[in-house]
DNA sequence: ATATATTAAGATAAAGTAGTCTTTAATCTT
DNA sequence: AAGATTAAAGACTACTTTATCTTAATATAT
């Protein structure tokens, strides 16, 4: 479950980007001074999502990346879907499959009940509801 | 908070031979057919929960590994907490420190009692509880 | 003693992830 | 047209995890 760093930092600069569409192109160099990201690291994961339409981008002065739609718009799921492969919330809350079956978890149900919640928050929180509840820094790294 | 195919291995193991306590000794080779686990990688693991004092090993004819301690005094947090470093059950539900407050994350409050039911449950149960709970397959590959 | 069984230990390889560096392509400014 | 700015693309490095292979050490059985 545990997302990689590539998808952390996609998920922060995107909200970045949200809190600051009316801005149109940011640099990539100035998001990753702001999030303290690397500058080439971040510049690959930015590429992928531009790839997928999530981020537009623009070459040359005054260029750089914004998002391709309103923020109101884009789900976090999609981030995460372009940033990583196969995420799925896991049947066993430990982050794998411990345990197989109800019976020997003891709190199989509670995990159950809480993987439907956070399941629909990724697939319906979107950038602009996240960017809008609080405007410092919510997604940090580990 | 995804436990490590060694840690998984481990536990497996463990779990197995708290099922065969009387059984004395269990040969590794035996130990990863009935597993499907790697020979080879399974020794590795297993040495070190032999290093930890948490397995007893014996070698040549008849050898093999055993708990070194009665399974109902060996809780699973002995065996994650010698083949994962630093293992902790993260503020974030989604593995890492996603959002950093409770105002931005829906599920915040659920996933914080979640989690305290969790670390009891890691410090507390034992390996005898698991392998009695149920006698077939409990703990699976990912 | 010798052959066999078995874990211990070490070297190596394979794969994935994170990070860096260099070059190219596109765009703007002058 | 020339130079500066910026993303795109590709090659490369470093680290970790997983896995394999080989040899050594230890114990048993005959
Ligand atoms: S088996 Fe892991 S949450 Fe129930
Ligand atoms: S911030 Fe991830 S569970 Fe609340």
């Amino acid at each position: 479950m545990s997302l990689s760093y590539s998808c952390i930092y996609g998920l922060r600069a995107s909200v970045l980007l949200a809190g600051r569409q009316e801005d149109g192109f940011v640099t990539i160099r100035e998001i990753s001074n702001e999030l303290e990201i690397s500058f080439h690291f971040l510049t690959k994961v930015l590429q992928r999502l531009t790839n997928s339409d999530i981020l537009e981008s623009y070459k040359g002065p005054n260029g750089g990346v914004k998002l391709a739609k309103d923020a109101s718009n884009i789900t976090i799921r999609e981030i995460i879907d372009c940033l990583e492969e196969n995420f799925t919330i896991p049947e066993c809350a430990l982050g794998l499959p411990i345990f197989q079956n109800h019976e020997a978890c003891p709190f199989h149900e509670d995990w159950r009940e809480l993987k439907g919640k956070i399941e629909k928050a990724v697939d319906t929180l979107t950038l602009h509801e996240l960017a809008e509840r609080d405007k410092k820094i919510f997604i940090s790294n580990r």
